[in-house]
DNA sequence: AAAGTAACTTGCATTATAATAGTTACTTGG
DNA sequence: CCAAGTAACTATTATAATGCAAGTTACTTT
């Protein structure tokens, strides 16, 4: 069957993930991020089977996260370079980064993010450009915006959508009278 | 064939991507991050096929970031409630948000983040814990860390690393003599 | 002239995804 | 007390996506 498409959907992240939520296609990215961009570089780093990296490098420059371009005549040679797009997937990159570093690394890190002059790790945290406050918790939610359909507003508007962390979800039922056991 | 599995290499984004990097299942973290939590609230706002949703449920609770507990003895129902684990993904959710609205919200934005007491809009950012700076451009790079395996490090010593945005990829080759032409 | 390199494409097997329908175990309304 | 409803699924069957291996093109290097 045909994978369905999240492209259609209002949500930003279902839009975003219909360009780059295909298997391979993050790993590319981080790839490009840190400086490869000839084909046979990405199928070493990955260990990929070259048609599944054509057709994904194709997708990515359809999407307009690459650009693909010619740097030798003859033989004809192209290399897969990062798009301002492409470039402005590093926040996610990062944040995926900080994430598998805390929880899938019980061995110790094996790839850390540091400050290129000292050296020190860093430590990644999203915060709001303006207030300097991090994005987590209760402290920021999500809104309608102006171009945001009824259907989107409704489902906005229905759960408790906060960015609600652990809601506690008591049921009446479950608590409720229990009188025909046994 | 079976997919390729990125849960044995060292990098820390190939084993998160290993946990949710299947179709569906970052819109299933976003979902429940918003506050859902039951198999039926899911399969409405996602509009997925029930097999589908129960098979990412399944895998999202033995890659430890959700919890199946139930809620009600007889009938017998469930809910999928966010781990710790499953709640330090919302950086990486925040992060997807802020790209897709910039890139992928031709018609202006429809979901927006903003602050929950004053409702203003939030620009999120990735920066050092520590040091505050934003984790973009030069200024970070990645590192061998301390579980680093020889193959790893070796890796990281090759190309230009330097979380490179757009290295300026000239060629010998491409401006070299063109003799034989015609 | 043979071997190497870069960037792919083709063919075919195996999995994953999807729509639809069916199942289980109750609860509720009339 | 019986039909309809609800919640949380499984089974079936189709089409697409993924993967490996091998082949292709067009040169360059030894």
């Amino acid at each position: 069957m045909q994978r369905k498409s999240f492209g259609k959907m209002q949500c930003p992240i279902a839009r975003g993930l219909e360009r780059v939520g295909e298997w391979w296609s993050i790993l590319i990215l981080r790839d490009a991020l840190h400086g490869l961009t000839r084909f046979d570089q990405f199928e070493q780093s990955l260990g990929i089977a070259p048609n599944m990296l054509a057709r994904r490098l194709a997708g990515l420059v359809k999407a307009g996260l690459l650009e693909r371009r010619r740097y030798s005549e003859r033989p004809p040679r192209y290399e897969y370079v990062l798009t301002e797009r492409g470039r402005d997937f590093q926040p996610v990159i990062v944040a995926m980064h900080a994430w598998g570093n805390r929880h899938f690394a019980p061995e110790g890190q094996s790839v850390l993010l540091v400050n290129a002059r000292t050296g020190e790790p860093a430590d990644p945290v999203i915060v709001d450009r303006n207030s300097k406050h991090p994005l987590a918790d209760t402290e920021f939610r999500v809104a309608p915006g102006p171009a945001a359909a009824e259907r989107t507003r409704r489902k906005l508007a229905s759960s408790a959508w906060g960015i609600a962390l652990h809601p506690p979800t008591i049921d009446k039922r479950g608590a409720r009278k229990r009188r025909n056991r046994a």
